[in-house]
This record gives C-alpha cells, sequence and structure tokens, in this order.
DNA sequence: AATTATTTAAAACAACCGTTTAATATAATC
DNA sequence: GATTATATTAAACGGTTGTTTTAAATAATT
C-alpha cells in the first residue's frame, strides 16, 4: 500500500480509496477529505479529477462493479447443460461468498447493500448493471425447476424467498454476528450456510412442482 | 397536528417528531434543526429537554417500542394451544404487516431496520428489546414443527431463512418497488405474500422433518 | 404582589462539510 | 532553454452541523 501509493497516480489511488470508504461509511456518512488524506493527495483533488464527490461516488460504484466481475468471473450456475438442482446450488454458493467474503471484493457487495438500503441517484444504474442479471439467472433456474407453465408471480415470489435468505446474511449481519456468531465467522460456515439455503429452498420448490394444480392463488 | 402542536407540551412533540424523523432519515442524517422545526420549538429545546441529539434518539427508540406494542399487540402466536402451522402463518403475517405497514408503526419498523443496517451504540438494547422476543417465538414455532429432537443449528439456519425472507420486503423494498411492484401495493398483496412465505418455509419444514435421518449435515 | 423556578427565544459558538481560488511546482512541448 | 500545459499545494469560502450562551417571557410558589 504504501509502495503502490508512491507508484499509482493520483487519480487511481483516489478511486481506490474511495471504493473503500464509501463502502465503510456510506455516500452521505463519507468525507472527501478522509479520502484525499487517506489517498495522500490534496483536498482539492477530488474536483479536479473528478468534478464532484457525487462524481467520484458513481466513478468509485463503476470501477467497484468492474473489478468484482473480473475476480468474480460469472457463475458456473450460467451452464444451461447442468441440472437445476445443481446449478440452483451453485447459484447461492456463489452469491452468498460473494456478499460474506470480507477481503478486496467485499467492497462491492457492501456498496451495493448500502445503496439498496439507502438510495442514491445511482441506484438506478446499480440495478441495471448489477441486480437485474442476478435476478434473472435466478429466475430461469427456478422456472427450469417449477416447470414451464408455473405461475409467473410464483416464480418472482419464490426469487425473493432465495434472495431473502441470502441477504439476511448481508443486511442484518449485524444480528447474526451477535446472536449466532459460529454461522458467519469463516468459508467453510459460509458455505454450510449456504448449503442449507439451498436444501431449505430445494425442498419448498419441489414441494410447489408437485401441488402446483392444489394451489389456491 | 396543528391542533396537538398547540395542545401537546414542547416534550412530547419533540419526542413524536424525532421519532418520524429519525426513521425517515437515520440518526446521522437527521438534523436537530429539522426535528425542532417541525415539532415548532426552539433548536435550543432539545439540549434542554433531552441531553443532546444522541440521548433523544435513544429515548425516541425507547418511546416507539413501546408504543408498537401497544398498537401492535403480541402475537395470536403466542398461544401454545394452536397448531404449530397455523401459529407459524400467524407471526409470518403479522410480523410482515409490522414491517410493511406505511402508517403510523411503520416508523417502529423502520426505526429498527435502519439500527440493523447501520447501527449505533443503541443496537444492544434493540436486539434485547425487540428482535431476541421475535426471535425466541419463532425458534418455538420452529422446533414445534422440526420435532423436539431437532439439530439446534438447524432450527437457528430455519430461523434465519424465514426471517430473511420477511425481512426482504423491507431491505430491499427499493428493489422490489422498482421490479415488482405489484407485489407491494397495498394490504391485500402484503397478505399474499406473508402466505407465499408461510408456503414456502412450511413445505421446507415439513420435507426437513420427514428427511431428518436421511440429512448430511 | 413579590419572588423564585421553569420554559422559550434569538444569537452566536466552534467544528466540520464540499468546493473554489490563486499561487506554486512539475512535466511536456517547441 | 524558454514556454506552454499539467499537477499539486495551502488557504480560504460559504454553508451546515450540534451545542452553548444570554436574555426575555411565562408559570409556580410563598
Amino acid at each position: 500500500m504504501t509502495q503502490s501509493a508512491a507508484i499509482e497516480p493520483a487519480f487511481d489511488r483516489l478511486l481506490q480509496v474511495a471504493v473503500e470508504v464509501f463502502a465503510e461509511c456510506g455516500f452521505r456518512e463519507a468525507t472527501v477529505r478522509e479520502i484525499c488524506s487517506k489517498a495522500h493527495v490534496n483536498v482539492a483533488s477530488v474536483n479536479y479529477y473528478f468534478r464532484s464527490k457525487e462524481a467520484l461516488y458513481t466513478q468509485a460504484l463503476a470501477f467497484a462493479f468492474q473489478e468484482a466481475n473480473r475476480l468474480y468471473p460469472h457463475d458456473a450456475a450460467l451452464d444451461n447443460g447442468l441440472p437445476p438442482e445443481q446449478r440452483l446450488a451453485l447459484f447461492i454458493n456463489n452469491f452468498l461468498h460473494k456478499l460474506l467474503d470480507d477481503s478486496h471484493l467485499g467492497l462491492h457487495s457492501k456498496l451495493i447493500a448500502r445503496e439498496i438500503a439507502d438510495p442514491t441517484k445511482a441506484l438506478d444504474e446499480i440495478i441495471e448493471t448489477a441486480i437485474t442479471p442476478q435476478f434473472n439467472l435466478l429466475q430461469e433456474i427456478i422456472q427450469q425447476i417449477l416447470g414451464a407453465q408455473a405461475d409467473k408471480v410464483i416464480v418472482q415470489r419464490c426469487l425473493l424467498s432465495i434472495f431473502g435468505q441470502c441477504l439476511m446474511f448481508k443486511h442484518s449481519r449485524s444480528i447474526i454476528d451477535r446472536l449466532y456468531p459460529e454461522l458467519i465467522v469463516n468459508d467453510s460456515a459460509t458455505q454450510a450456510s449456504a448449503e442449507h439455503i439451498t436444501r431449505f429452498s430445494l425442498a419448498a420448490l419441489t414441494r410447489f412442482s408437485q401441488q402446483k394444480e392444489r394451489l389456491i392463488p
């Protein structure tokens, strides 16, 4: 960090630090001065290189996405040839790890989670760029499990059920950390969580596909 | 409001408005000046009646809890005599309505959700006062469905699965509003959501209780 | 009715915010 | 090597924040 601080140009340092600080504090709480201080540049640099704090935020978001897509390549769940149950397991496992990874790219999901909980103007772009693709992929998998004739609203609701289980670990992490800390300590705990969510959801989905004619909508 | 502003003493007005504004903006984003303006009191009143902005926040939280418990009496799900499946349905329905009610006491859950997503010092008290009781109740219901010999960790995970599905509508509401707005428009949509979550979870739970000996932990 | 305590009010406080300015240092170009 | 263009700096700007001060108004008590 200290070496790269000397080598990398100020623009790049600013962008990297911005991702960290915005993820940590959120847009409104983060201060230009803190970002500049940690990037070892003058306070005026934000307005020199980027137009404003808000413009820096937007670019930091875009940069974080691009980094995350580079480090976390697209899901193996994309493979259409695999059985849908396995695709679901892969999807949930990948998504949950992406959410709970505290290292480099946990910043990415932190930024998104912040935007969702407390939206700024950038939310619409995030939905298009980062959320809709994930939604579409999971929707396709669920559709495959429930069968093509499944009601569209039911598919949507099942999708929310699965995402909700995963996001619980992100949005309510402060609670889980205190009440069930052992569920979140390390990588294998995360994997166990992913397996539970998969089992829980698959049990529900297969039930749904069996009894769908008896449903009272 | 205008009448009560003249009748109710400044202290009470301040507390009520504080609940609204803190729920709307969060602790850090909310300003003393806005609260005082909406309560029709002088800026100095916050530091006169309460010691500081932070003390006002703490008291506003406590006040909101007490109001919510008064307006939303404890779950019918508490009734031990009912079959556990019905208790689960009652619990989810009540919890989801509490979460999505935009009127008076939606403020209560808004405040809690804010605290969870972006904790202040007050979180510990919230967990004790508001969250643990709900967790314990749901835990008891799940235990009843899975059977007394069910693994404790599995019970915990199922609990998170169910809470996660409910909280999805709270924490990711900004997304649902944009992608599936019809799921959240009114009271009957909320009820339909509660019914789905109940059906989804019951399907998974009954499956779990059937195949528990075949589980690979 | 006089005196004490309590509540309201306007103004100012120091600290911090994002942004701008104006001057200097560095690099690139001719 | 002189002259542009680019990058960096320190300082200040206007605005907002939570909090404090000081004084006036109101209520309560004797």
